[in-house]
RNA sequence: GGAUGGGUUCCCGAGUGGCCAAAGGGGACAGACUGUAAAUCUGCUGCAAAUUGCUUCGGUGGUUCGAAUCCACCCCCAUCCA
């Protein structure tokens, strides 16, 4: 039944697990290309922060979605769709199977099961005019409080307003803008949407590793970047012109020592603060990735932390589904 | 050896006779998420069972109907004097 769809392999999972060097070498072992699936990986400038694989490290194979925007430019969930879309064209245009590595979530979700971003117009040329309803929700917001807003989206869309927290301001914003924009109901738009399953015959695996194993190995690699020069890379990125509310400033590494260089803690406080947000992440990415259906869990304790099993047991996984022979 | 301050639940830290399993914060854990997602937000945190019971506030022993809170002695920590 699937013979139709195109393949796609899907490599994720917290950060700091060791996607980059595992995903090289299943595109080496595939035939594939690699397309990130990384909100900060796409910003040029941004290398050590967002812990970004080096040209030695593709080992000659494609990478797609990296370094393809000036870090002052704003990114979202629907133009990586679009985008990584337009890649994935170019890859079985070569006969090649795409790999689609990274540890954003939604991307991927959004990219695998195609999920609708359609029909805003309002919003798709906000690069220089961010929504002008958007704007004034959020001085509403800050006028009159995160309950009234709430009680805004109770009168538009009560079944969203039950499931959005009223503190919960940047996504009770949405709901209502969404009403505002497209004169649907946000909780319909989801409820359609959350039915759809993948548009390709794929192979969604998420590496993980102890929680004790993976929060140590987080701490090691903030060290390891600060080391690198980091506080260089926001140094330079600020001097660009970057400041804490583009999207790209929002990225781990880059938001807490925005924040000590502004004078707002301390080294210390900043270093401590990043690696206690980046546990805190890779916690989130795991409930996101729990709840997503039919992803194969590779624990690398059960292969002996062996790349060389692990990369053997996805092969044989992406065989029994047609992708590979 | 003497003086003073202090030892509270994973950590910090409030609590000075009942309303205390004990404020608050942190961490840990769990969850939500459909155009900012490395974002944003929520729940939970002594143990066991529905309204309850049990074990906790350095140790031991007292006072009291009742103590983390009062008393005695002891142990440990910090600072100061010797």
């Amino acid at each position: 039944m699937d013979e139709k769809k195109s393949p796609l392999i899907v490599l994720t999972g917290p950060t700091a697990v060791g996607k980059t060097r595992l995903s090289v070498d299943l595109a080496r072992a595939v035939g594939g290309e690699i397309v990130s699936a990384d909100s900060m990986q796409v910003y040029r400038h941004m290398n050590i922060g967002s812990a970004k694989i080096t040209r030695e490290q593709m080992q000659g194979i494609l990478h797609h979605m990296i370094d393809i925007l000036d870090p002052r430019e704003s990114f979202n969930v629907a133009m990586f769709q679009e985008k990584s879309r337009e890649c994935l064209a170019q890859i079985y245009g070569r006969g090649h199977i795409p790999v689609v590595t990274g540890g954003t979530g939604f991307y991927i979700q959004a990219l695998l099961k195609n999920v609708d971003f359609s029909g805003e117009e309002g919003l798709d040329g906000e690069k220089e005019e961010p929504g002008a309803y958007r704007k004034y929700l959020e001085a509403l917001a800050e006028e009159k409080g995160p309950d009234y807003l709430h009680s805004l989206l109770c009168q538009a869309d009560p079944v969203s307003a039950k499931a959005i927290h009223a503190n919960n301001i940047k996504r009770t914003i949405r709901a209502l803008e969404f009403y505002h924009l497209t004169g649907q109901r946000i909780s319909e738009h989801n409820r359609q949407e959350k039915q759809k399953t993948s548009v390709y015959n794929s192979c969604y695996f998420v590496l993980n590793d102890e929680r004790e194993r993976l929060y140590s190995r987080i701490e090691q690699r903030v060290d390891e970047m600060l080391e690198e020069g980091l506080v260089e890379e926001v140094k330079a990125l600020k001097r660009m012109g970057c400041h804490k509310g583009m999207v790209s400033m929002q990225g781990l590494g880059y938001k807490e020592i925005l924040a000590w260089l502004e004078g707002e803690c301390t080294y210390e406080q900043a270093v401590e603060v990043l690696k206690r947000d980046t546990r805190h992440f890779a916690k989130r990415q795991l409930t996101w990735f729990r709840r997503e259906r039919e992803v194969i869990w590779v624990e690398k304790n059960r292969f002996d932390y062996d790349d060389e099993k692990i990369l053997e047991f996805m092969l044989e996984k992406l065989r029994e589904r047609g992708i590979v022979s």
